[in-house]
DNA sequence: CACAATTCAATTGTGCACAACTCATTCGGG
DNA sequence: CCCGAATGAGTTGTGCACAATTGAATTGTG
């Protein structure tokens, strides 16, 4: 028997293919809102606060500012949000949203009902799942 | 209160803040290696049986040939494997590990354990997690 | 046998992820 | 007060992910 490491044993790549599938049930729902799922979760930061510097959405998500500042200007481009240097440290940037990025709000609404009904496991198990995930993301970001 | 889903309510964000921290772990361990994490998952599929078609490559992984072709002409560049058209059908391109690229699975022998290392948590709830990843990832891509 | 439909790999184009770097602004210790 | 360290955002370069397209090889059907 081969002693490799095997690719179906591996929690990582478990991970890997869930996290892929999930975005790919999102992507056409998305894409009726105009939006890529990393725009999607920078909208879902914003509708919760703002305004919001580009180091706090990089805080939320877990992204630099080498993939939020194009990302950011991109939803600009499409009238969802308005950036703005802060007066009191010109360091920052404000994100704020546009009257069509807070309008886009409702349309959101139904997207998470998709995934669940997608997912076919029981309120138990996700909700499982999820404490699961926090605990191996907590402890691998702290392992850093 | 607002009605907007919230981040951290998602199941899909705690998926993709779970499978960027898994990969987070494993890249300086996989740089020692001289490998991406992609390209660690190509050779782990490789390593359980060869040769294998760029078409079976993408069915294992979910990747197709826009993401493969690119990566194996680096793999190849690295001198780990080795494509050739296949004689019986000249559509399909094998892929064969070089010895180097055999050679290389044994020192890709401790990289798993890294990542249960850094989980923190108990063999129960990886054993769960990774059935639960399972029947998530299955549900979501019959879904499709 | 002929030829239309299918399969397989590669390419092109867009967008995300991350490292490394630049540059301006702000902060803090002498 | 001044200057060096730190902070915040942006840019550049590399690599992955995926849609759409191309082109060659093969298959299936009349």
């Amino acid at each position: 028997m081969s002693d490799a490491p095997r690719l179906r044993h591996q929690v990582c790549f478990a991970l890997y293919s869930a996290s892929k599938a999930a975005t790919a049930v999102y992507r056409p729902v998305l894409e009726d809102l105009g939006l890529t799922y990393p725009q999607y979760l920078v909208m879902l930061v914003l509708w919760e606060k703002e305004p919001r510097s580009v180091r706090e959405l990089g805080a939320e998500l877990g992204l630099d500012s080498g993939t939020l500042s194009p990302l950011l200007k991109r939803l600009e481009g499409l009238g969802l949000v308005e950036r703005r240097r802060a007066a009191e440290d010109e360091r920052r940037v404000d994100v704020v949203l546009t009257d069509a990025g807070t309008a886009l709000s409702a349309r959101a609404q139904a997207v998470p009902q998709r995934l669940a009904d997608a997912a076919g496991l029981s309120a138990d198990e996700i909700e499982q799942l999820h404490a699961t995930l926090g605990k191996l993301t907590a402890a691998l970001n702290s392992s850093l």
